[in-house]
RNA sequence: GCCCUCGUAGUUCAAUGGAUAGAACAGCACACUCCUAACGUGCUAAUGUAGGUUCGAUUCCUACCGAGGGCACCA
C-alpha cells in the first residue's frame, strides 16, 4: 500500500535525520508540485541544513543517495534537486497495485484510524425554533455534518447533537404572532384561554398551504411587529414567558403547538439533507440546572458576588479573556450559566473525550468563556473543548456588495427555496432533453440538486464569508458538485457497458500523458482526507474531486476506454478506481452518487 | 479604544512556510460520425499598502488601509 511505502520513507528519514544529529526531526512528506518533480518530495535538507552548518544540496544528495541505498520495496528513483529538496518516484509496479487496492479496499479506501477509539460530542446547526432555516443554517449544517462524518472515518465515535432554546421572549412572540394574527376571524379574541377551548377557530400550515416552520416564521415577524410598535403588545408577550415559567396550563398548550410545528419543519428540511441528530437537547429541560454550578463556584472560591447580587467570574488573570457575569443580580441564570450545565451534562451523559461547538463566529468570546468556566469548576479541560467557527453567509447585490440576509427586509434565503430553485432548473433541462417528468426523474433532479447545493458550499474554506449568488447558485456548470459527479456517472457508464472484466498485466502508459496524470492524482486522496480531519473541514475532499474529476475528463477525453486492446483491463480497472474514490469522497461531502444523470 | 476573523484575476473560490500562485464563471478562439458535450483544448487576467523574519512568504511578525464580528448581567 502506498501509505506504507511512505510511512518507511518517512521513518528512515528521520533515523537519518538522527544519525545527523539533528534533535527531533519533524518529517514532512508532501506531495510533489509537479508531476516533473516526481509523486512526493521531502523538504529536510533545506529545514535542517543551515542549523548544522551544511550546504542544503549536498544534504540532499547524501539524504537521496541514503534513500535510494535503502532500497524501499516500491520506491523507484530518488533524487535531490535544486534548492534541496529530496523528490520521490514511485515504481509503476507500486502505482499500479495502487489501483488495485483501491477497488479491494473499496468503500473502505480513504478511511484511516487517526482518532481511533476516541468518543467526540458533535453540537452543530441548532437552529432557532422560531425561524425557519435559510443558507446561513444550511452553511453550519453541512459544516457539521461533514465533521461528524470525518470523525467517524478516522475511527471516533460520534455523537452528533443539536440545541433547541426552546424557552424565552422570541418563542413567546410566535405564540403572540399566531394567537394575534393566524385566526379564522378577526373578531376572535387574541386571548390563550379562549385559544384553548376553540383552538379549530385557528389555522393550522396545512389550511394555510404552508410549510409549518415557514409558518412559524411568519408567526414570528408579526409578533416581533407588534412586540416592537405596541407597548401593551410587549407587556402581553412577556407576561406569556412568566405564564410559562409558572406552568399556566393553556401557555404550555399554545408553547408546545406552535413549537410542534417549528420541529416539524426544521427537521424535514434536516430530513431532505439526509442530516441527522443522535441526540437533541431542549433548553427548558436544564436551563435552571446551571445555578447549581454557580454555587459550587462560590463554594470553590473561583466565582466573586458583586454587592449588587450579580456572580461573576474572573478570567483575565488566567485566560486572558474578559471577565464576565455567570449569574444575574435578579438570580436568574444567563445562556452561559445554562451552558454550563449543559457541558457537564454532555460529558456525563456520553463520557465525551472531545466536545465540539460548531457555532457562529459571534459567539467566539462566549465560546472562551464557557470552556474556561468550565474549566475551573473541573467539568474538563479548555483542550477538551473545540469552537469549529465559520464565516457568514451573505448576499451578493446586483452592485456587488455584500448584504446581510435581514427578516426584516424579507432577503432571507430560506434552505428549502435554493434547493428547490436548483431542483427546477434540473428539471427544465430533463424536459428539454425530452426525458420527461416522471417520478424517478423527479427523484433524480432532488439528488442532483443536493449535490449542487451542499458541494457548492462544502468546497470552500468554513472561515471564509460567503457571497452568496441567487443565480450563481443555479448555474449547474463548471466548478460544482454536478461536474464531479457527472464524471462519476461516465465511470459507472462505461463500466455497465464494459461487463466483468480481468485487470490484466499491461499498464499502458503510466509514466506519462494524461493517464499517468491521473495515476498519479490517485495517490493523493488519502492524505487530502487526512488533512480534512485535521482540520476539520472537508472542503480539502471537494477541491480534491474537482481535480481528480478534471483529470478523468481529460484522460476520457483523450483515451477511447474500451478499445478492445491488451491495455483496456488496466484501464477499466483504473475507470473503476476512480469511481471509487469519487464516490467515498462525495460521501463525506454527504452526498450520495446516482449512477445515471 | 481594545480583541478576533477576513482581504488573491472583472466575479466566485483554491493553495500543511516551498519549486512556474491553481480552478470555475464571464470574454475571445477552437473542437462534435467515437464509451453521456452537464465534456474537452487554447488565450487574456490576481496575492490591499509599507516594512521585517527566512535559503524561500499569499501563508509567520509589525504598522497602516478596507470589510465583518465581539467587548459583563442579550440570546
Amino acid at each position: 500500500m502506498i501509505r506504507d511505502i511512505l510511512q518507511q520513507i518517512r521513518n528512515e528519514v528521520e533515523n537519518w535525520l538522527l544519525s545527523q544529529s539533528v534533535v527531533s526531526p519533524d518529517v514532512v512528506l508532501e506531495r510533489a508540485a509537479s508531476p516533473e518533480f516526481g509523486e512526493f518530495s521531502i523538504n529536510s535538507a533545506m529545514r535542517y541544513a543551515k542549523k548544522l552548518g551544511r550546504n542544503p544540496l549536498e544534504f540532499a544528495d547524501e539524504l537521496a543517495s541514503f534513500l535510494q541505498d535503502k532500497a524501499i520495496d516500491g520506491l523507484g528513483r530518488v533524487e535531490s534537486v535544486k534548492p534541496g529538496f529530496v523528490n520521490f518516484y514511485l515504481s509503476s509496479v507500486a502505482k499500479r497495485q495502487h489501483v488495485e487496492d483501491i477497488i479491494e479496499v473499496g468503500s473502505a479506501f480513504g478511511s484511516n484510524k487517526l482518532h481511533q477509539g476516541e468518543k467526540w460530542v458533535v453540537e452543530h446547526t441548532s437552529p432557532n425554533p422560531n425561524k425557519a432555516m435559510h443558507i446561513g443554517h444550511l452553511r453550519i449544517n453541512l459544516i457539521g455534518m461533514g465533521i461528524v462524518r470525518l470523525m467517524k472515518a478516522s475511527g471516533a465515535e460520534v455523537v452528533s447533537d443539536g440545541l433547541y432554546n426552546d424557552r424565552g421572549i422570541s418563542i413567546a412572540k410566535v405564540m403572540y404572532g399566531y394567537l394575534a394574527h393566524s385566526k379564522k376571524d378577526s373578531e376572535i379574541p387574541t386571548d390563550v384561554t379562549y385559544w384553548s377551548k376553540h383552538k379549530d377557530q385557528w389555522f393550522t400550515p396545512a389550511e394555510k398551504e404552508m410549510k409549518p416552520d415557514h409558518f412559524v416564521s411568519e408567526c414570528y415577524v408579526w409578533g416581533e411587529k407588534d412586540f416592537s410598535s405596541d407597548h401593551e403588545i410587549e407587556k402581553t408577550v412577556r407576561k406569556m414567558v412568566v405564564d410559562w415559567e409558572s406552568n399556566h396550563e393553556e401557555t404550555w398548550q399554545l408553547w408546545k403547538l406552535v413549537l410542534q410545528y417549528a420541529y416539524e419543519g426544521n427537521e424535514r428540511v434536516l430530513r431532505r439533507l439526509g442530516s441527522h441528530w443522535d441526540k437533541i437537547w431542549y433548553e427548558h429541560e436544564h436551563y435552571q440546572g446551571g445555578k447549581q454550578y454557580v454555587e459550587e463556584g462560590l463554594n470553590k472560591g473561583v466565582f466573586k458576588r458583586l454587592e449588587d447580587g450579580a456572580v461573576i467570574t474572573k478570567l483575565e488573570d488566567k485566560y486572558g479573556l474578559t471577565d464576565t457575569v455567570v449569574l444575574k443580580n435578579d438570580g436568574t441564570s444567563l445562556y452561559l450559566t445554562q451552558d454550563i450545565a449543559l457541558t457537564d451534562l454532555k460529558k456525563k451523559t456520553y463520557g465525551a473525550d472531545k466536545l465540539i461547538w460548531v457555532v457562529g463566529p459571534e459567539q467566539t468570546l462566549h465560546m472562551k468563556q464557557l470552556f474556561s468556566v468550565c474549566e475551573q469548576l473541573g467539568i474538563g479541560k479548555v483542550s477538551d473543548f473545540t469552537h469549529v467557527s465559520y464565516g457568514n453567509v451573505g448576499l451578493k447585490s446586483a452592485e456587488g456588495r455584500v448584504a446581510k440576509m435581514s427578516s426584516r427586509d424579507g432577503t432571507v434565503i430560506l434552505a428549502d427555496n435554493v434547493i428547490d430553485e436548483v431542483k427546477g432548473t434540473i428539471i427544465n433541462r430533463f424536459l428539454k432533453e425530452g426525458r420527461g417528468e416522471n417520478s424517478s426523474s423527479g427523484d433524480l433532479a432532488e439528488k442532483l440538486a443536493l449535490t449542487a447545493v451542499k458541494f457548492g458550499f462544502l468546497k470552500m474554506d468554513k472561515m471564509q464569508n460567503i457571497a452568496f449568488d441567487v443565480e450563481q447558485s443555479v448555474d449547474v456548470h463548471g466548478d460544482s458538485g454536478l461536474y464531479v459527479m457527472y464524471s462519476y456517472v461516465r465511470t459507472q457508464s462505461i463500466l455497465r457497458k464494459a461487463g466483468a472484466y480481468g485487470a490484466g498485466q499491461t499498464a499502458a502508459n503510466s509514466e506519462s500523458g494524461a493517464e499517468a496524470q491521473l495515476l498519479r492524482s490517485l495517490l493523493y486522496y488519502e492524505s487530502v482526507v487526512v488533512k480534512s480531519v485535521e482540520e476539520l473541514s472537508v472542503h480539502h475532499i471537494a477541491q480534491y474531486l474537482l481535480e481528480l474529476s478534471s483529470e478523468f475528463n481529460a484522460w476520457y477525453a483523450k483515451e477511447t476506454i474500451l478499445d478492445g486492446s491488451e491495455a483496456q483491463g488496466f484501464k477499466l480497472a483504473l475507470v473503476e478506481a476512480v469511481g471509487i474514490i469519487i464516490q467515498n469522497g462525495l460521501n463525506l461531502l454527504g452526498i450520495e452518487t446516482v449512477d445515471e444523470m
